[in-house]
DNA sequence: GATGAATGAGTCTTCATTCAT
DNA sequence: TATGAATGAAGACTCATTCAT
């Protein structure tokens, strides 16, 4: 006879409820319009609450801003941990690349949905250092890679961070671009951000040990198999 | 020995010292306190006009904005397409990757001394896709560099405004970075960004007839070269 | 017993309550001092809310000035068709001249009562041709009475339109008198009208079956009992 | 050679070409947008003069809106003038009419121009009493025509002003129609007003002396006269 | 006399936030 | 606890008028 979904909601179901459907109307109009450009009263419209309930989750308009950043952030966070294993777990080059194929083809297929939001939150417009915990967590996120970069071995520079920066412009770049004009695909995407990081990363490797390095054939063959897919 | 027109500051010149000093007032202030903190009131007092002379220049707010924004744009696409030249037409190699280093240093510089206004203009949370102008202007950058590498004889992907993204995703990190913290110095993201685009352009450069391609000295040097700088 | 309606005077009373305070004040503040003598503040000051309630239920400052022209439009549009319709329906001249005059003279008495509003709607100098409900209102009027007319067998012109114009033209200008001078009373406006009304017909109804017509002495009479109120 | 429109103009003659081509653009403005709508930039543009030039020649924005009106309001007194003598001494009923058509027809082509203009300053929303010769002009002009119809032997009414309103209403709404839909034309508004007037005029003139009244054949004869024009 | 750049008080309008019900 | 009417400070923009050139 236990049927909890069936049973009428807790009261703190039915918080959480109401709050979530102010984050993700949120969420959507920051997307579309921007920190500046969405109204509260355009939030609560969406999440089918009053102007006062708003002010019953949420201190002000910079609170649920700040909400969805930091939602967004770690989650972010925890995704580019995974990324950056691939750099200094793989035994072998191919596999490097391949795993890094599917990471990017599952990350642009995922964040599609949020880069826009990631943009608006990184580009609003909204300045409280204080609380932007947005900004300290993407610096996480490029430290994060940095010290796998300096773990993998990689001593043809010391500015790990600058490196890591690079290599997440490359992705950025191509995803915004699939945001806007859905070009190129997740999986183009991810084959082209592939090649184009190998390619930069080879030019801060030629210090590496001969035996990490691909030899020229499969250095040429992996970069045949990345074309392939055009 | 008559200079009539330096005689007398007439009313053209006039026009054009308030219109520049509405321009240099509202470029501090949009850098200072980014372009929702600041108040028409705040750009005339500081240009020491009155408010209704501010709508004798600029339609509205906004447009005073957009037209900063797309003065920095013009210029910066201008130096942008000096440098891409020397992918199609470059002779040799070596001074193909002089002059990049040299365009980035460049622009690097120009980034650093004006940090705060492209913080701005990059943050500054507008959203008018009718009017951005900064949004066409990225576009009309990416296309450039995608000509630019078409004509190079790039051949190992068709889709060259996706290689063009990343490309300039590269910069953009890197120039976000120096924004923000001041690091890395222009010299050395120039040294970076070079070293990492030629390391991406190589990925995609396999095809190309031999004679073309740096020999592995060349390649090797040049690297060598562009890591002494750290 | 329980009448829960009228026990709390809920949100939707209180709504219409502030709206219709919004209503009267401008009304009288439009009577005063003219549609552009008349500042929103001076509204809301007067109806005791706040600048920001005025536009929760107007559009903007020519909103409520509209609604309250086509109010009184759509009042006087209805009080006339009452009377037009006599036109085509009257067995015989005699009643039809009781129902005109009537009908001025109400539409009289009204006019001066609210002489103030009259002059403000009629000089207000709000120019919209898209918005102006008060223009097409005036249309709307001619085109009922030309409809009336033409069903009333008058068939010397087929110009109804323009005899409907004519004929609003001798209530108009007399009303304007009215607004401004205060003469002649609503009792003899009524009269005069009238009596200009059924002469200027007269001159239309030449075709007329002679059994529809008033005989002399039924005109003589009539014209008569018109002159009597002076 | 005498060719004095050759020889370039004096001061005078500028100064009064300047300030009619001032009071030609502000007329076509009030006209078409009224007082409210029309910004003095607008006029001195359209005069191709500078904002300065317009204060030399009026003291200000209102200074302008009634030298228009005073002129306007001469005119229209001349012209009302010519129309009433026909009311009194015309002999005979039958030239009485001719000459009514006459004066409407071209009353009705002439005012065309003007009726825009006419109705703008009457109904303008400008307040000033102590500056409002219009108004004063308006109703001398009423005056005139009442004294005519008081001389012309109309004794049915003691009050010969509200009847020369209401005449003047009958051509006031058909020209006002013109304007806007130019419907109907000046020779057939010329027939419909005379035709209109007469037979107001007609139930105002009961007590005439029978042999200043028309015969019931004249009377007949005339309408059908009025008539064929359709 | 003419010009047109500059003035600045005046208004409308917005929208985050509060609070009585 | 939810509602939504009310708040009011803030800010963009206008336009008749002035005055240095």
């Amino acid at each position: 006879m236990a049927e909890p979904t069936r049973e009428r909601p807790t009261q703190a179901q039915r918080r959480d409820g109401t709050r979530q459907r102010l984050l993700d109307s949120a969420t959507e109009l920051f997307s579309q319009s921007g920190y500046h450009g969405t109204q509260v009263m355009d939030i609560v419209s969406k999440a089918h609450v009053s102007a006062g309930t708003f002010y019953r989750y949420f201190e002000d308009k910079q609170a649920i801003f700040f909400a969805i950043a930091q939602k967004l952030a770690d989650h972010e966070l925890q995704e580019a941990k995974k990324t950056h294993v691939l750099f200094s777990t793989a035994a072998d080059f191919a596999s490097t690349v391949t795993s890094m194929v599917q990471y990017y083809e599952a990350h642009f297929e995922r964040v599609l949905a949020q880069a826009a939001l990631y943009r608006c939150l990184l580009h609003s417009g909204v300045v409280d250092p204080a609380r932007d915990h947005l900004w300290k967590m993407n610096e996480r996120s490029t430290a994060a890679l940095a010290d796998h970069l300096r773990n993998a071995g990689i001593t043809d520079t010391r500015d790990h961070e600058s490196l890591a920066r690079m290599i997440l412009g490359i992705g950025a770049e191509l995803r915004f671009s699939m945001i806007h004009s859905g070009q190129p695909t997740a999986a183009r995407a991810a084959r082209l951000a592939t090649r184009c990081v190998i390619g930069a990363l080879a030019a801060f490797t030629t210090q590496l040990p001969s035996h990490l390095k691909p030899s020229e054939q499969v250095w040429a063959a992996t970069l045949q198999r990345l074309t392939l897919v055009e």
